[in-house]
DNA sequence: AATAAGAATAGTAATCATTATTAATTTTAT
DNA sequence: ATAAAATTAATAATGATTACTATTCTTATT
């Protein structure tokens, strides 16, 4: 059968960070991964993470979505959909919105930039951090 | 007249670096704004630059636009629109989309994020970065 | 103008997320 | 079995930003 998805990666430590990352809706950071894999692997180390995360961009399997709030996320869902982030804590909740295709290329002939697979995210505040009055 | 528009704000050096943004579309570095204005001051230094953008921050007088490149890059204009990002060098260049507003309300029920005054930005590629070919 | 109190600064050190290095281990190919 | 290639843990380095501090500049008060 299709040997495409027969081929064995030799790092089970990076199919399990792609697997992490495929099967949660949390937009993960580095940190996150790490803590989780740990009980897995005793011995992994974070820069192990940070690693093969940057593989996984590489081999575009996976995407950043920076916050304001230090820690950059990541996300294995490819599918077209967009992001809200908070502002303040970082959290990433998915979105749809139906993206007029042919306004989005006004953008690109007005801006010049290629929008081919755009990455659109709306940062606002989340309900937790907008309860938390710990310091406004 | 308006004594609000003749509020005397004794730091100099704080008026110009929210003029220049204020005056600019280059939405600019930290490191921009000190470069631009050591010939104005040459005794400048960086981090009078962040420590200014920090409190003009604070103050609500201007905002962070983050990209996947490294540098934060900071706007002065508060009116509504939105951002194209490049995601290789960080380029940011003004955008108007018409949100419509019954769909943004829609968003925040059901991500209960507030959304009161989104910052909505796109990444895709600039054209210098897409004609670059030095690294593909 | 002299003086004191507060604000802002330059210069420098510290922080923190991320990336690079390296020597050792593991996996694959021969 | 052996050699080449890939991966790793541990650690050091990087780079953007922030914090600290002693000094200088502003403003208010005499
Ligand atoms: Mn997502
Ligand atoms: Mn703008
Ligand atoms: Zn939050
Ligand atoms: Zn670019």
């Amino acid at each position: 059968m299709k040997t495409v998805n027969m081929k064995r990666n030799h790092s089970i430590k990076r199919d399990r960070i792609l697997e992490l990352l495929q099967t949660t809706l949390e937009h993960p950071t580095a940190d996150w991964i790490y803590e989780r894999l740990k009980k897995e692997f005793p011995d992994l180390s974070l820069g192990t993470v940070y690693r093969n995360l940057r593989i996984l961009l590489d081999e575009k399997k996976i995407i950043t979505i920076r916050s304001a709030a230090g820690h950059d996320r990541f996300d294995a869902d490819l599918s077209s959909h967009q992001h809200v982030v908070c502002e303040k804590c970082g959290k990433v909740v998915d979105i749809l919105m139906n993206l007029d295709k042919s306004s989005l290329h006004r953008l690109e002939e007005k801006t010049g930039f290629s929008l081919a697979s755009p990455r659109i995210s709306i940062s606002g505040l989340c309900r937790d951090c907008r309860l938390d009055k710990s310091e406004s």
